[in-house]
DNA sequence: TATGAATGAGTCTTCATTCAT
DNA sequence: GATGAATGAAGACTCATTCAT
């Protein structure tokens, strides 16, 4: 009836402003209350806009949702590649250590997002085919393995171990932590805090990089 | 109009009967379709009973799916603790890929299960808290954990290594594989053959539980 | 939240009673307002009944819509077949009188039903469709013109002119007739009254099936 | 931002020159897709111009449209008239062809246009109404009716039959086909092609024009 | 005048839950 | 206990219309 322009970004009138705001929202909503409360109408109203407004900028709410999905996901891969460290550099130790504190991070900003994609196997598979080629998540595996294999070259990890075995246990024990954090305190925010300190996996993973006996 | 629930339980009338045909029905369902295709409806259909039923044996439909779920989990964890080995008993290498390859089986058939959940925070805390002490999923850890340390005992397997974090990259590792196989199969059902061989991934396990050089 | 049997049926509990006073409200409502009035929650207010009743009886709008007219159109062929008259009976333009009369009465019943289906060639397509053979309109323009040439064996009506023809001429005259009506009344609902006199029209159908000179 | 309609008027910018690029995008909607499938958004699009024009050009949907359609109606009128025999000039029966194939023509445009107005009768009787006497589809009647009556006044057809009469066979007939021949392809557009010869119905509507035995 | 993002009532449909029989 | 029709709030989405720029 009568469409009054939203005061809600503060004035803020730059092209596609609304857009990332709703994608923010989506994001937020779906870090705090989970994937089963978000319906359109909830974004609507956390976003202060009428219930339209979403399909003048997405094709649906998989669009909206996919969208705010790969995104985050993108800032939290990027986080993670940032982490990275160089071969050769600190020590072994630290650098394990780091990485390992990077995954579960990552993991745990993840778990939110994938939380509602594994309900419907179809979206979940087409949020991992939405990356570019070394965009997504799969791309931060493939840079953990390549730094144990550099530092395997460099001589300062064992050569009889597979890099991506050791990877799989690295980010598979930050998933878990991420998922059993999020089982003992009933929220899905999980944080680095909560999740717990990860020093005995650590060391744990070294061991594996160590020469044999 | 009059009830003819004989037809589905073949003549079974003793008590409780109808109660385990809902529960089962629910699980097969879950495990076939998930958590999101499951309505009070599909199973009445898949049950050949009455979309009320359901309200007299549970408190609704989300005592149901939990207790199918509470149900379905424990047969899991029951399969794992079987599996458990006797410490001492074969070859360490050959128990901790037994054990792995159990905490494949068992997460597998714990995804659909926990898929559904993890939408619904609350839901999935109040899962957990369901299980009786040394019931749970958490009681497959323990008691991975306590073969571990009763092998260091023995002293097959390094003392200075903490078993919990060894479990926990077990663990993990595996429900890493079942995640990323929902994946990349789009499907919601993942069965240990799909989701590829372990054996590296053990071969890394058992460097961790190697004596340092 | 409080399901409660409406009342609405005066007491009626006959398996099918509500599904045919969903129907019949379909009808009514098509008649009175036309097609676009046509909306489930108008059909749920004016049946008294909740707005998802329709879908515990039909598989959508578009079945009941369906439904309720194949039903109206197979009682409007009903009637017209039975006052298709036996061939040499009575007189020829006794009969030919009575046929046309037939013919402007389904006509009236049916606009409102067509109606709604020529804005969706595909419905209205499927809507033929959905007769048996010899069930339908359709039927009734066969039943005509079997008679017509039933008289012309007879040597009550000219053997030269094509009997199809006359009848298209006739099913035409009536069809045209009714949509003027609509036009000039503004109203969907045509009687027979409103649609005035049809003497001339059969005259000069009678014409047409007289002998050339 | 900025006005750029040049683009698709060709630099036209004569006053009305939009608005009547408007109708045509109108009229040509409304005839490949129906009544049913015309939102203003798609008016806009096949326009290349702004949502809200329309409503600098017409008091709303129904005012454009009403005006498309009347529009588009005239024509369909006028070259109805232009194929009017005079009357005494060749043959009755070719011209009585002639006329016929010219109602066929025009029913098969009317069509889409009066189906979106039959579901909506208070419109329907408004589009008849917006005519001048004179100019609508009921002055190709008149039309007809007045060359048949010639034609009786000079001898070459009976006149002991309804002018009228005869006409409302003739454009019945013709709307009949048009009609059947959507139930029969389920498209919307119908051609004269597709809606099959008319041979037996001029031949039967001569038979009414001749003398009597 | 043109723009096009925003509006919000309204559409069809789903589904957990109730309760008279 | 069993039945299953009825309920109605809620979901995703559409679209004619408005108005600040």
């Amino acid at each position: 009836m009568s469409p009054r322009r939203a005061k809600v970004l503060g004035g803020e009138t730059s092209p596609g402003a609304l857009r990332r705001h709703l994608i923010a929202v989506t994001q937020h909503l779906l870090a705090a209350h989970g994937a089963a409360a978000l319906t359109t109408r909830q974004i609507a109203r956390e976003a202060q806009v009428a219930d339209g407004v979403l399909y003048n900028h997405f094709a649906g709410k998989d669009d909206l949702v996919l969208t705010a999905m790969a995104e985050r996901a993108g800032e939290l891969v990027d986080a993670f590649q940032a982490a990275v460290p160089e071969p050769g550099s600190g020590t072994l130790e630290g650098n394990v250590a780091t990485l390992t504190r990077a995954a579960l991070d990552m993991q745990a900003g993840l778990l939110p997002l994938v939380t509602g994609l594994l309900g419907r196997p179809d979206l979940f598979h087409g949020f991992f085919a939405t990356f570019h080629a070394g965009l997504g998540p799969q791309a931060t595996f493939a840079a953990t393995v390549e730094y144990l294999q550099a530092e395997q070259a460099l001589g300062r990890a064992a050569d009889d171990v597979d890099a991506a075995a050791v990877t799989e246990l690295m980010f598979g024990a930050c998933q878990l932590r991420t998922i059993m954090t999020v089982a003992a305190t009933g929220t899905p925010t999980v944080t680095a805090e909560r999740a717990g300190d990860l020093e005995a996996v650590v060391a744990a993973l070294l061991r594996a990089l160590r020469p044999t006996a």
